[in-house]
DNA sequence: GTCTATACGAAGATAGAC
DNA sequence: GTCTATCTTCGTATAGAC
C-alpha cells in the first residue's frame, strides 16, 4: 500500500522547518501553529505532550532526511571518495547550501526536554559511523578513520555556525570542498 | 590609579557566564539577577535598556578575554608554531577546556538584538585575521593563509558544538591538537 | 478534528518608597 | 542604589462547544 501523505506528515515538515530556523525556545506554538497551519488545538489533537512531542516529531523527520541524503550515499557502492561527494552533494541539499541550521547545535541550546536531542544526537553518532567506515574503505586503519570522521562532522557543524554568523554560505561551501580530502585523505 | 573592580564589573562577569551557559533566550532576568546578586532593579540601574544592555556588556567582556587570551598571543613574537600553541593554551582556558560555549553561536540564536551578536562577530573576525597573520608568517600566501584561518574557526565553533552534544571535552582537545597543523602547516 | 475562550505562569520591564 | 510591588505581554496548555 502506497504511503500517503498525511496532514500530520505535512505539518511534521513545517513544525521542523520552524524549529530549524527558530531554536526550540524561539520556536513557539504560535509560531508553529501559523508554519503548519493548524490552530493550536489542532496541534494538541495531533501531539498530545505539547511542544515536547512536536521537537521529537521534527528531530524524527529531519533525521529521516539525514538518513536518505546523506548516510545511504555513503553506505552505497562505489570509490570511496566518489560516495563522499555524493554524501557532500547530500549535505548541501539538506543544509540548504548552508542556509540551514543543524539541530544537533540548535536542540543543544535552551529548553528542549531530552528525547528530541537524543534523537539528533544520535543521527549525528550514525553519519559518524557512516563517514568512519568510508575512511576505512579509503585505507585507514579503524582509529584514524574515526578521528577523520569526528574532523568532518566538527567542520560540519561549524562550518555552519560560521556560515549564519557571517551571513554567507561560502564557508559552508569550502567545507564541503574539503571533504573527500579529509575523510578519504591519500587514497 | 589602579582599575578598581567595580561592583558592575562583577556584575557583567557573572552576566556573561549566565549568557554563554544558557544563550540570551535562557538566560532570563531572574537567573542574571540570582547569578550577579543584584535585584531586577539594580539590573535595570547598571543597564537602563535592561536585557539587551546585558548582553552587549557581556559581550564586551567575553571580547576582551578573547584578546587577551587568544590574540595577543597570535600576535607576539616568536616562532609561528610556538604562537598557535600559546593560542590553543588560551583557547582551552577560555572555552574552560570545551566545555565553555562561544556566544558567536550562542548569540546567533534566539532574540538577541543586534549589538551583541555584533560584537561577538567582530571579534571573531579579530580572530581570524590574528591567524591569517600567523600563517603567512609560517609561509603561506594572503588567500591560502586566509583559508587556513577560517578553517580554524570553523573547527574551533564545530568542536564546541560537537562537544558539547558528546558531553565530552576530547573532540575539543583534539581540535586543539589539529591546530598548529591548520595553521602552520608544512612549515 | 477544529474552533473559541480561557487559565496559568513566567518573562521583561517600570513605579515609587526608602 | 536597592527594595517591594505591580504592569503587560507572551508562552504553554486546557476546556468545552461544534
Amino acid at each position: 500500500m502506497p504511503v500517503v501523505k498525511t496532514s500530520r506528515e505535512e505539518a511534521v515538515a513545517a513544525i521542523a522547518r520552524e524549529f530549524r530556523a527558530f531554536g526550540y525556545d524561539g520556536a513557539s506554538l504560535s509560531r508553529l501553529s501559523g508554519a503548519s497551519g493548524l490552530g493550536k488545538s489542532s496541534l494538541y489533537h495531533y501531539f498530545p505532550n505539547g511542544k515536547e512531542d512536536m521537537a521529537k516529531a521534527a528531530a524524527d523527520h529531519v533525521g529521516a532526511a539525514v538518513l536518505e541524503l546523506v548516510i545511504t550515499p555513503l553506505a552505497g557502492e562505489g570509490a570511496p571518495a566518489a560516495r563522499v561527494k555524493k554524501a557532500a552533494a547530500g549535505l548541501s541539499k539538506f543544509y540548504e547550501g548552508g542556509k540551514a541550521n543543524c539541530l544537533v547545535n540548535l536542540f543543544s541550546i535552551g529548553d528542549a526536554p531530552e528525547a528530541a536531542p537524543g534523537v539528533a544526537k544520535t543521527m549525528a553518532a550514525a553519519l559518524q559511523n557512516a563517514f568512519q567506515a568510508v575512511a576505512q574503505n579509503a585505507g585507514a586503519n579503524a582509529g584514524d578513520a574515526r578521528q577523520r570522521a569526528e574532523q568532518a562532522i566538527v567542520e560540519i557543524e561549524g562550518a555552519l555556525v560560521v556560515s549564519r554568523a557571517q551571513g554567507s554560505t561560502r564557508p559552508f561551501q569550502r567545507m564541503l570542498a574539503r571533504l573527500p580530502g579529509i575523510i578519504a585523505a591519500g587514497e
